[in-house]
DNA sequence: GTGGTCTAGACCACT
DNA sequence: GTGGTCTAGACCACC
Protein backbone atom coordinates (compact mmCIF):
# COMPACT_ATOMS: atom_id res chain seq x y z
CA UNK A 1 0.00 0.00 0.00
CA UNK A 2 1.00 3.41 -0.94
CA UNK A 3 0.72 6.73 0.59
CA UNK A 4 0.12 9.95 -1.17
CA UNK A 5 2.18 12.29 1.26
CA UNK A 6 0.05 14.69 1.52
CA UNK A 7 -2.00 13.77 3.66
CA UNK A 8 -2.07 11.66 7.19
CA UNK A 9 -1.70 8.17 6.69
CA UNK A 10 -4.02 7.61 9.54
CA UNK A 11 -6.87 9.85 7.51
CA UNK A 12 -6.32 8.38 4.02
CA UNK A 13 -6.87 4.66 6.20
CA UNK A 14 -9.85 6.69 7.53
CA UNK A 15 -11.33 7.67 3.99
CA UNK A 16 -11.00 3.71 3.06
CA UNK A 17 -12.42 2.21 5.49
CA UNK A 18 -15.57 4.86 5.62
CA UNK A 19 -15.77 3.79 1.55
CA UNK A 20 -15.75 0.33 2.83
CA UNK A 21 -18.44 0.53 5.20
CA UNK A 22 -21.01 3.11 3.03
CA UNK A 23 -20.51 0.50 0.94
CA UNK A 24 -21.39 -2.54 2.87
CA UNK A 25 -17.94 -4.19 2.54
CA UNK A 26 -17.77 -4.12 6.06
CA UNK A 27 -20.99 -4.89 7.66
CA UNK A 28 -22.76 -2.52 10.05
CA UNK A 29 -22.05 -4.16 14.07
CA UNK A 30 -18.74 -6.54 12.80
CA UNK A 31 -15.63 -6.76 14.45
CA UNK A 32 -12.93 -4.55 12.91
CA UNK A 33 -9.17 -5.76 12.50
CA UNK A 34 -7.41 -5.24 15.68
CA UNK A 35 -4.77 -2.19 15.80
CA UNK A 36 -1.73 -4.63 15.52
CA UNK A 37 -3.70 -6.40 12.65
CA UNK A 38 -4.72 -3.12 11.23
CA UNK A 39 -0.90 -1.88 11.19
CA UNK A 40 0.15 -5.15 9.92
CA UNK A 41 -1.98 -5.24 6.65
CA UNK A 42 -1.29 -1.61 5.80
CA UNK A 43 2.46 -1.76 7.07
CA UNK A 44 2.16 1.18 9.35
CA UNK A 45 3.00 2.17 12.91
CA UNK A 46 1.14 0.64 15.71
CA UNK A 47 0.26 4.02 17.24
CA UNK A 48 -1.04 5.25 13.83
CA UNK A 49 -3.69 1.84 13.79
CA UNK A 50 -4.62 3.01 17.04
CA UNK A 51 -5.06 6.35 16.06
CA UNK A 52 -7.60 5.35 13.33
CA UNK A 53 -10.09 3.65 15.64
CA UNK A 54 -9.96 6.53 18.35
CA UNK A 55 -10.54 9.08 15.69
CA UNK A 56 -13.55 6.78 13.84
CA UNK A 57 -14.57 6.11 17.80
CA UNK A 58 -14.48 10.24 18.15
CA UNK A 59 -16.96 10.53 14.60
CA UNK A 60 -19.09 7.49 15.86
CA UNK A 61 -18.12 4.96 13.32
CA UNK A 62 -17.25 2.56 15.52
CA UNK A 63 -16.91 1.24 19.08
CA UNK A 64 -14.85 -0.76 21.68
CA UNK A 65 -15.61 -3.39 23.62
CA UNK A 66 -12.78 -3.74 26.09
CA UNK A 67 -11.29 -6.99 25.75
CA UNK A 68 -12.77 -7.85 22.60
CA UNK A 69 -11.91 -5.94 20.28
CA UNK A 70 -13.61 -3.03 17.92
CA UNK A 71 -16.91 -2.65 16.32
CA UNK A 72 -18.28 -1.27 13.29
CA UNK A 73 -21.36 1.13 14.05
CA UNK A 74 -24.54 -0.65 13.53
CA UNK A 75 -26.60 1.94 13.21
CA UNK A 76 -27.41 2.69 9.37
CA UNK A 77 -28.49 6.29 9.88
CA UNK A 78 -25.06 6.33 10.56
CA UNK A 79 -23.42 5.42 7.87
CA UNK A 80 -26.03 6.77 5.68
CA UNK A 81 -25.32 10.55 7.06
CA UNK A 82 -21.55 10.03 6.88
CA UNK A 83 -22.31 8.84 2.95
CA UNK A 84 -24.37 12.22 2.90
CA UNK A 85 -21.48 14.03 4.57
CA UNK A 86 -18.76 13.01 2.32
CA UNK A 87 -21.13 13.88 -1.24
CA UNK A 88 -22.29 16.98 0.52
CA UNK A 89 -18.70 18.19 0.98
CA UNK A 90 -17.63 16.78 -2.42
CA UNK A 91 -20.64 18.90 -4.38
CA UNK A 92 -19.69 22.07 -2.11
CA UNK A 93 -15.58 21.27 -3.43
CA UNK A 94 -17.11 21.30 -7.23
CA UNK A 95 -19.52 23.89 -7.11
CA UNK A 96 -17.73 26.64 -5.41
CA UNK A 97 -14.34 25.48 -6.99
CA UNK A 98 -15.52 25.72 -10.58
CA UNK A 99 -18.20 28.61 -9.82
CA UNK A 100 -15.01 30.65 -9.09
CA UNK A 101 -13.29 29.54 -11.68
CA UNK A 102 -16.13 30.99 -14.20
CA UNK A 103 -17.98 27.98 -15.08
CA UNK A 104 -21.71 27.96 -15.17
CA UNK A 105 -24.05 25.22 -13.31
CA UNK A 106 -24.82 24.01 -17.00
CA UNK A 107 -21.05 24.32 -17.96
CA UNK A 108 -21.02 21.92 -14.93
CA UNK A 109 -23.68 19.64 -16.38
CA UNK A 110 -21.90 19.86 -19.56
CA UNK A 111 -18.34 18.60 -18.47
CA UNK A 112 -20.07 15.73 -16.26
CA UNK A 113 -21.75 14.62 -19.23
CA UNK A 114 -19.21 14.01 -21.45
CA UNK A 115 -16.56 13.33 -18.58
CA UNK A 116 -15.37 9.85 -19.59
CA UNK A 117 -13.33 8.80 -16.08
CA UNK A 118 -16.88 6.76 -15.05
CA UNK B 1 -7.77 38.66 6.68
CA UNK B 2 -8.48 35.76 7.85
CA UNK B 3 -6.97 32.24 7.15
CA UNK B 4 -7.97 28.77 7.27
CA UNK B 5 -6.00 26.93 9.67
CA UNK B 6 -6.06 23.79 7.70
CA UNK B 7 -4.23 24.89 4.91
CA UNK B 8 -0.53 26.87 5.05
CA UNK B 9 -1.14 30.39 4.46
CA UNK B 10 1.56 30.83 1.40
CA UNK B 11 -1.05 28.19 -0.21
CA UNK B 12 -4.33 30.07 0.17
CA UNK B 13 -2.82 33.20 -1.06
CA UNK B 14 -1.20 31.17 -3.93
CA UNK B 15 -5.16 30.01 -4.41
CA UNK B 16 -6.05 33.15 -4.47
CA UNK B 17 -3.55 35.11 -7.03
CA UNK B 18 -4.09 32.28 -9.15
CA UNK B 19 -8.00 33.07 -9.57
CA UNK B 20 -7.15 36.55 -9.93
CA UNK B 21 -4.41 35.64 -12.72
CA UNK B 22 -7.37 33.96 -14.26
CA UNK B 23 -10.14 35.92 -13.85
CA UNK B 24 -8.09 38.73 -15.16
CA UNK B 25 -8.23 40.70 -11.98
CA UNK B 26 -4.00 40.59 -12.16
CA UNK B 27 -3.15 41.65 -16.16
CA UNK B 28 -0.45 39.46 -18.11
CA UNK B 29 2.77 40.38 -17.80
CA UNK B 30 2.09 43.31 -15.50
CA UNK B 31 4.35 44.05 -12.00
CA UNK B 32 2.44 42.56 -9.13
CA UNK B 33 2.86 44.15 -5.76
CA UNK B 34 6.19 43.68 -4.07
CA UNK B 35 6.63 41.06 -1.53
CA UNK B 36 6.77 43.92 1.01
CA UNK B 37 3.56 45.24 -0.05
CA UNK B 38 2.31 41.63 -0.52
CA UNK B 39 3.21 40.87 3.29
CA UNK B 40 1.74 44.25 4.32
CA UNK B 41 -1.63 43.85 2.30
CA UNK B 42 -2.32 40.24 3.84
CA UNK B 43 -0.50 40.99 6.97
CA UNK B 44 1.77 38.52 6.62
CA UNK B 45 5.59 37.79 7.15
CA UNK B 46 7.74 38.99 4.05
CA UNK B 47 9.39 35.91 4.11
CA UNK B 48 6.32 34.29 3.54
CA UNK B 49 5.37 37.10 0.82
CA UNK B 50 8.23 36.22 -0.91
CA UNK B 51 7.97 32.33 -0.64
CA UNK B 52 4.40 32.72 -2.50
CA UNK B 53 6.38 34.26 -5.47
CA UNK B 54 9.12 32.08 -5.69
CA UNK B 55 6.68 29.24 -5.55
CA UNK B 56 4.31 30.58 -8.37
CA UNK B 57 7.38 31.81 -10.47
CA UNK B 58 8.50 28.16 -10.02
CA UNK B 59 4.83 27.20 -11.73
CA UNK B 60 5.46 29.55 -14.84
CA UNK B 61 3.23 32.20 -12.70
CA UNK B 62 5.35 34.87 -12.76
CA UNK B 63 9.10 35.93 -13.46
CA UNK B 64 11.03 38.14 -11.76
CA UNK B 65 13.01 40.92 -12.72
CA UNK B 66 16.74 41.80 -10.94
CA UNK B 67 15.95 44.68 -8.77
CA UNK B 68 12.90 45.63 -10.43
CA UNK B 69 10.02 43.25 -9.06
CA UNK B 70 7.68 40.27 -9.81
CA UNK B 71 5.79 40.28 -13.22
CA UNK B 72 2.67 37.98 -13.84
CA UNK B 73 3.01 35.77 -16.60
CA UNK B 74 2.47 37.30 -20.07
CA UNK B 75 1.77 33.86 -21.67
CA UNK B 76 -2.17 33.40 -21.90
CA UNK B 77 -1.59 30.28 -23.05
CA UNK B 78 -0.18 29.25 -19.30
CA UNK B 79 -3.09 30.91 -17.61
CA UNK B 80 -5.41 28.83 -19.55
CA UNK B 81 -3.57 25.99 -18.77
CA UNK B 82 -3.44 26.58 -15.12
CA UNK B 83 -7.08 26.65 -15.48
CA UNK B 84 -7.98 24.19 -17.16
CA UNK B 85 -4.96 22.11 -14.63
CA UNK B 86 -7.63 23.19 -11.79
CA UNK B 87 -10.95 22.26 -13.14
CA UNK B 88 -8.94 19.15 -14.53
CA UNK B 89 -8.35 18.07 -10.70
CA UNK B 90 -11.73 19.64 -9.26
CA UNK B 91 -14.10 17.42 -11.97
CA UNK B 92 -11.84 14.41 -10.88
CA UNK B 93 -12.16 14.63 -7.09
CA UNK B 94 -15.58 15.08 -7.70
CA UNK B 95 -16.42 12.57 -10.24
CA UNK B 96 -14.08 9.46 -8.86
CA UNK B 97 -15.39 10.79 -4.91
CA UNK B 98 -18.91 10.18 -6.20
CA UNK B 99 -18.72 6.95 -7.52
CA UNK B 100 -16.62 5.73 -4.93
CA UNK B 101 -19.92 6.19 -3.17
CA UNK B 102 -22.14 4.80 -5.53
CA UNK B 103 -23.56 7.63 -7.46
CA UNK B 104 -23.65 7.20 -10.86
CA UNK B 105 -23.44 10.12 -13.71
CA UNK B 106 -26.95 10.54 -14.32
CA UNK B 107 -27.17 11.12 -10.35
CA UNK B 108 -24.66 13.88 -10.53
CA UNK B 109 -26.45 16.18 -12.34
CA UNK B 110 -29.78 15.66 -11.12
CA UNK B 111 -27.90 16.86 -7.77
CA UNK B 112 -25.82 19.82 -9.40
CA UNK B 113 -29.39 20.90 -11.46
CA UNK B 114 -30.72 20.74 -8.03
CA UNK B 115 -27.99 22.66 -6.21
CA UNK B 116 -28.94 26.06 -4.85
CA UNK B 117 -25.18 27.04 -4.15
CA UNK B 118 -24.22 28.91 -7.18
CA UNK C 1 32.96 23.43 7.01
CA UNK C 2 34.00 26.49 5.02
CA UNK C 3 31.41 28.12 2.43
CA UNK C 4 32.09 30.10 -0.80
CA UNK C 5 30.49 33.34 -0.65
CA UNK C 6 29.66 33.52 -4.43
CA UNK C 7 26.35 31.12 -4.02
CA UNK C 8 23.72 30.15 -1.55
CA UNK C 9 24.71 27.97 1.25
CA UNK C 10 21.95 25.54 0.48
CA UNK C 11 22.97 25.09 -3.16
CA UNK C 12 26.36 24.54 -1.96
CA UNK C 13 25.32 21.23 0.23
CA UNK C 14 23.33 20.76 -2.22
CA UNK C 15 25.57 20.06 -4.95
CA UNK C 16 27.54 18.05 -2.36
CA UNK C 17 24.95 15.96 -1.71
CA UNK C 18 23.97 15.12 -5.56
CA UNK C 19 27.81 13.76 -5.72
CA UNK C 20 27.72 12.02 -2.55
CA UNK C 21 24.69 10.18 -4.52
CA UNK C 22 26.66 10.12 -7.65
CA UNK C 23 29.39 8.06 -6.29
CA UNK C 24 27.05 6.04 -3.84
CA UNK C 25 28.22 7.55 -0.72
CA UNK C 26 24.45 7.65 -0.24
CA UNK C 27 22.47 4.34 -0.42
CA UNK C 28 19.80 4.80 -3.02
CA UNK C 29 16.51 4.36 -0.58
CA UNK C 30 18.72 4.68 2.38
CA UNK C 31 17.78 7.54 5.42
CA UNK C 32 19.26 10.45 4.77
CA UNK C 33 20.25 12.31 8.43
CA UNK C 34 17.41 14.66 9.53
CA UNK C 35 17.27 18.20 9.29
CA UNK C 36 18.48 18.89 12.44
CA UNK C 37 21.31 16.76 12.33
CA UNK C 38 22.51 17.82 8.77
CA UNK C 39 22.07 21.66 10.48
CA UNK C 40 24.45 20.86 13.20
CA UNK C 41 26.91 18.70 10.63
CA UNK C 42 27.50 21.86 8.60
CA UNK C 43 26.24 24.39 11.49
CA UNK C 44 23.73 25.64 9.21
CA UNK C 45 19.95 26.89 10.81
CA UNK C 46 17.80 23.69 10.47
CA UNK C 47 15.45 26.40 8.17
CA UNK C 48 18.32 26.03 5.34
CA UNK C 49 18.78 22.27 5.81
CA UNK C 50 15.23 22.22 5.68
CA UNK C 51 15.28 23.96 2.40
CA UNK C 52 17.67 21.50 1.22
CA UNK C 53 15.96 18.42 1.08
CA UNK C 54 12.72 20.31 -0.50
CA UNK C 55 14.65 21.45 -3.03
CA UNK C 56 16.11 18.20 -3.49
CA UNK C 57 13.00 16.70 -2.97
CA UNK C 58 11.71 18.48 -5.77
CA UNK C 59 14.48 17.90 -8.08
CA UNK C 60 13.58 14.14 -7.49
CA UNK C 61 16.60 13.12 -5.60
CA UNK C 62 15.08 12.48 -2.03
CA UNK C 63 11.40 11.74 -0.41
CA UNK C 64 9.88 12.07 2.65
CA UNK C 65 7.97 9.62 4.66
CA UNK C 66 5.64 11.84 6.99
CA UNK C 67 7.00 11.49 10.99
CA UNK C 68 9.86 9.07 9.39
CA UNK C 69 12.55 11.22 8.20
CA UNK C 70 13.98 12.03 4.54
CA UNK C 71 15.10 8.68 2.48
CA UNK C 72 17.75 9.13 -0.66
CA UNK C 73 15.87 8.36 -3.90
CA UNK C 74 15.93 4.29 -4.70
CA UNK C 75 15.67 4.66 -8.84
CA UNK C 76 19.42 4.85 -10.09
CA UNK C 77 18.05 6.16 -13.31
CA UNK C 78 17.68 8.92 -12.14
CA UNK C 79 20.30 9.09 -10.40
CA UNK C 80 22.24 8.50 -13.33
CA UNK C 81 19.79 10.57 -15.38
CA UNK C 82 21.61 13.65 -12.18
CA UNK C 83 25.36 12.51 -13.27
CA UNK C 84 24.48 12.54 -16.93
CA UNK C 85 22.84 16.33 -16.71
CA UNK C 86 25.58 17.76 -15.01
CA UNK C 87 27.95 15.97 -16.72
CA UNK C 88 26.48 17.86 -20.29
CA UNK C 89 26.48 21.35 -18.34
CA UNK C 90 29.84 21.04 -17.53
CA UNK C 91 30.18 19.93 -21.35
CA UNK C 92 28.70 22.68 -22.69
CA UNK C 93 30.00 25.43 -20.55
CA UNK C 94 33.64 23.85 -21.24
CA UNK C 95 33.10 23.66 -25.02
CA UNK C 96 30.74 26.59 -26.41
CA UNK C 97 33.24 28.99 -23.64
CA UNK C 98 35.91 27.78 -25.22
CA UNK C 99 35.07 28.32 -28.87
CA UNK C 100 33.76 31.85 -27.98
CA UNK C 101 37.46 32.72 -27.19
CA UNK C 102 38.57 30.86 -30.34
CA UNK C 103 39.74 27.60 -29.19
CA UNK C 104 39.16 24.23 -31.70
CA UNK C 105 38.26 20.45 -30.78
CA UNK C 106 41.64 19.88 -30.80
CA UNK C 107 42.95 23.01 -28.67
CA UNK C 108 40.77 21.68 -26.27
CA UNK C 109 41.44 18.09 -26.60
CA UNK C 110 45.87 19.59 -26.14
CA UNK C 111 45.22 21.35 -23.01
CA UNK C 112 43.20 18.87 -21.39
CA UNK C 113 45.84 16.05 -22.24
CA UNK C 114 48.46 18.68 -20.63
CA UNK C 115 46.48 19.80 -17.96
CA UNK C 116 48.08 18.27 -14.56
CA UNK C 117 44.96 19.19 -12.01
CA UNK C 118 44.15 15.94 -11.77
CA UNK D 1 18.22 41.03 -25.63
CA UNK D 2 17.12 38.49 -22.92
CA UNK D 3 19.36 38.32 -20.09
CA UNK D 4 19.77 35.12 -17.71
CA UNK D 5 17.92 35.84 -14.77
CA UNK D 6 20.51 33.74 -12.91
CA UNK D 7 23.30 36.08 -13.29
CA UNK D 8 23.27 39.79 -12.63
CA UNK D 9 22.75 42.09 -15.78
CA UNK D 10 25.92 43.98 -15.84
CA UNK D 11 28.15 40.30 -15.32
CA UNK D 12 26.45 38.68 -18.33
CA UNK D 13 26.96 42.54 -21.02
CA UNK D 14 30.81 42.34 -19.01
CA UNK D 15 31.02 39.02 -20.51
CA UNK D 16 30.51 39.93 -23.68
CA UNK D 17 32.32 42.70 -23.96
CA UNK D 18 35.02 41.13 -23.13
CA UNK D 19 34.43 38.61 -25.61
CA UNK D 20 33.94 41.01 -28.44
CA UNK D 21 37.60 42.63 -26.68
CA UNK D 22 39.22 38.75 -27.33
CA UNK D 23 38.01 38.35 -30.81
CA UNK D 24 38.75 41.69 -31.74
CA UNK D 25 35.42 43.06 -32.42
CA UNK D 26 36.29 45.67 -30.38
CA UNK D 27 39.55 47.44 -31.58
CA UNK D 28 42.50 48.14 -28.45
CA UNK D 29 42.48 51.48 -27.59
CA UNK D 30 39.10 52.81 -30.11
CA UNK D 31 36.26 54.36 -28.36
CA UNK D 32 33.39 52.49 -26.50
CA UNK D 33 30.24 53.67 -26.91
CA UNK D 34 28.66 56.27 -24.28
CA UNK D 35 27.15 55.07 -21.27
CA UNK D 36 23.85 56.25 -22.17
CA UNK D 37 24.09 54.29 -26.10
CA UNK D 38 25.33 51.13 -23.91
CA UNK D 39 22.10 51.26 -22.30
CA UNK D 40 19.75 51.92 -24.82
CA UNK D 41 21.42 49.30 -27.00
CA UNK D 42 20.58 46.95 -24.74
CA UNK D 43 17.52 48.65 -22.61
CA UNK D 44 18.99 48.53 -19.32
CA UNK D 45 18.96 50.98 -17.11
CA UNK D 46 21.63 53.78 -17.16
CA UNK D 47 22.97 53.26 -13.76
CA UNK D 48 23.65 49.38 -14.35
CA UNK D 49 25.37 50.60 -17.93
CA UNK D 50 27.75 53.19 -15.58
CA UNK D 51 28.76 49.82 -13.50
CA UNK D 52 29.94 48.36 -16.44
CA UNK D 53 32.34 50.36 -17.44
CA UNK D 54 33.18 51.01 -14.07
CA UNK D 55 33.93 47.31 -13.55
CA UNK D 56 36.14 46.81 -16.51
CA UNK D 57 38.12 49.50 -15.30
CA UNK D 58 38.72 48.04 -12.36
CA UNK D 59 40.04 45.14 -14.19
CA UNK D 60 42.02 47.55 -16.53
CA UNK D 61 39.85 46.53 -19.35
CA UNK D 62 38.89 49.88 -20.40
CA UNK D 63 39.73 53.79 -19.58
CA UNK D 64 37.51 56.86 -19.62
CA UNK D 65 39.04 60.52 -20.83
CA UNK D 66 37.51 63.21 -19.09
CA UNK D 67 35.01 64.77 -21.40
CA UNK D 68 35.70 62.32 -24.23
CA UNK D 69 34.48 59.05 -23.10
CA UNK D 70 35.11 55.07 -22.40
CA UNK D 71 37.97 53.73 -24.44
CA UNK D 72 39.19 49.92 -24.89
CA UNK D 73 42.63 49.59 -23.63
CA UNK D 74 45.12 49.41 -26.31
CA UNK D 75 47.44 46.28 -24.37
CA UNK D 76 47.17 43.58 -26.42
CA UNK D 77 49.03 42.27 -23.28
CA UNK D 78 46.40 42.70 -21.34
CA UNK D 79 43.73 41.46 -23.68
CA UNK D 80 45.90 38.27 -24.13
CA UNK D 81 45.96 37.89 -20.05
CA UNK D 82 41.98 38.18 -20.20
CA UNK D 83 41.59 35.19 -22.59
CA UNK D 84 43.88 33.37 -20.88
CA UNK D 85 42.32 33.29 -17.39
CA UNK D 86 38.77 33.18 -19.12
CA UNK D 87 40.49 29.70 -20.55
CA UNK D 88 41.49 28.75 -17.19
CA UNK D 89 39.03 29.07 -15.36
CA UNK D 90 36.86 27.24 -18.45
CA UNK D 91 39.81 24.70 -18.17
CA UNK D 92 39.25 24.59 -13.94
CA UNK D 93 35.71 24.03 -13.75
CA UNK D 94 35.29 21.30 -16.46
CA UNK D 95 38.33 19.10 -15.24
CA UNK D 96 37.91 19.77 -11.65
CA UNK D 97 33.69 19.02 -11.97
CA UNK D 98 34.20 15.84 -14.26
CA UNK D 99 36.59 14.50 -12.10
CA UNK D 100 34.26 14.59 -9.20
CA UNK D 101 31.42 12.94 -11.59
CA UNK D 102 34.23 9.84 -11.73
CA UNK D 103 35.21 11.30 -15.47
CA UNK D 104 38.92 10.37 -15.78
CA UNK D 105 41.18 12.27 -18.74
CA UNK D 106 40.67 10.28 -21.35
CA UNK D 107 37.07 9.82 -20.48
CA UNK D 108 36.90 13.36 -20.97
CA UNK D 109 38.95 13.62 -24.34
CA UNK D 110 36.57 11.22 -25.66
CA UNK D 111 33.68 13.44 -24.64
CA UNK D 112 34.84 16.06 -26.64
CA UNK D 113 36.17 14.23 -29.71
CA UNK D 114 32.35 13.12 -29.99
CA UNK D 115 30.50 16.67 -28.93
CA UNK D 116 28.65 17.62 -31.64
CA UNK D 117 27.95 21.21 -30.24
CA UNK D 118 30.64 22.80 -32.19
C1' DG E 1 11.82 11.72 17.06
C1' DT E 2 10.54 13.73 12.15
C1' DG E 3 9.65 17.57 8.72
C1' DG E 4 6.56 21.91 7.77
C1' DT E 5 5.23 26.55 8.59
C1' DC E 6 5.53 31.10 10.35
C1' DT E 7 7.47 35.27 12.48
C1' DA E 8 11.13 38.55 13.31
C1' DG E 9 14.96 40.77 12.08
C1' DA E 10 19.17 41.13 9.67
C1' DC E 11 22.36 41.58 5.60
C1' DC E 12 23.28 41.58 0.72
C1' DA E 13 23.39 42.38 -4.40
C1' DC E 14 20.99 44.36 -8.06
C1' DT E 15 18.50 48.20 -10.72
C1' DG F 1 13.13 49.99 -3.65
C1' DT F 2 13.50 45.11 -5.37
C1' DG F 3 13.96 40.09 -4.29
C1' DG F 4 17.28 36.44 -2.10
C1' DT F 5 19.47 34.36 1.75
C1' DC F 6 20.34 33.32 6.46
C1' DT F 7 19.70 33.00 11.48
C1' DA F 8 16.96 32.38 15.59
C1' DG F 9 13.29 30.72 17.84
C1' DA F 10 8.67 29.19 18.05
C1' DC F 11 4.61 26.08 17.24
C1' DC F 12 2.43 22.23 15.02
C1' DA F 13 1.06 17.65 13.07
C1' DC F 14 2.62 13.26 12.31
C1' DC F 15 4.70 8.58 13.31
Amino acid sequence: MNFDTSMPIYLQIIHLLKKKLIKGEIEPGSKMPSTRNLAHHYTINPNTAGRIYKEMEREGLCFTKRGLGTFATDSKDKIEAIKQEIAAELIHNFTLGMNELGYSKSDMITIIKESEEL
